[in-house]
DNA sequence: CGGTTATTTAGATAATTGTCTAATTATTTA
DNA sequence: TAAATAATTAGACAATTATCTAAATAACCG
């Protein structure tokens, strides 16, 4: 989970998410819809990748980055958790 | 959300949590489950305090903290979007 | 082949974070 | 009121992080 948490951590990575969320995108796509140098859209998408809520695949020159939701869900268990059982009176 | 994030993403704060679903419990009750001095414990507690994931109630000498999970509402929210609605093809 | 394009890797730096010890505040109690 | 207990605040420090520039890798195309 801490690879997880660790991604979700940072406002730019979530943004990237919901790009993500819409449709598949190269590196460049994402980058460009920020104020930021492709160097550190990279790393965002290298922490992203290690959390296993994206996956690269190289298409000619160009990487084109997908969403992976299957690991949210151990994330989604644990809040469920902790909302529903928290110390009933 | 960002407070929120920030919140959860470190082992010991999530620990925390999973004590307080249980029970309410005070800082030195908290702090004795851990490996970890007191200020660093209150440290924590306070990042909780500050993501509205915990209240602080004085008793006496003590504080008693309990879980608030409603804040936990608008990421399951977000989590919900992320994961149902991924550009299904 | 040589130049251009897409992206990452490497290395540097400033800011943030987690932890500690020491000091402070507040409360209880003998 | 003085000592003890509960907890926080303050300040220091090492580790991690987000960002940048510069360099490297890889693929395309004239």
């Amino acid at each position: 989970m801490n690879a997880l948490f660790k991604a979700l951590n940072d406002p730019t990575r979530r943004q990237i998410l919901d790009l993500l969320r819409e449709a598949d995108l190269t590196a460049g796509e994402i980058a460009e819809q920020f104020d930021m140098t492709r160097p550190s859209i990279s790393h965002h998408l290298d922490l992203l990748k290690q959390a296993g809520l994206v996956e690269a695949t190289k298409k000619g020159q160009f990487i084109i980055y997908t969403i992976n939701t299957t690991v949210l869900d151990e994330l989604l268990a644990w809040l469920l958790t902790i909302r529903q059982n928290s110390h009933p009176q």
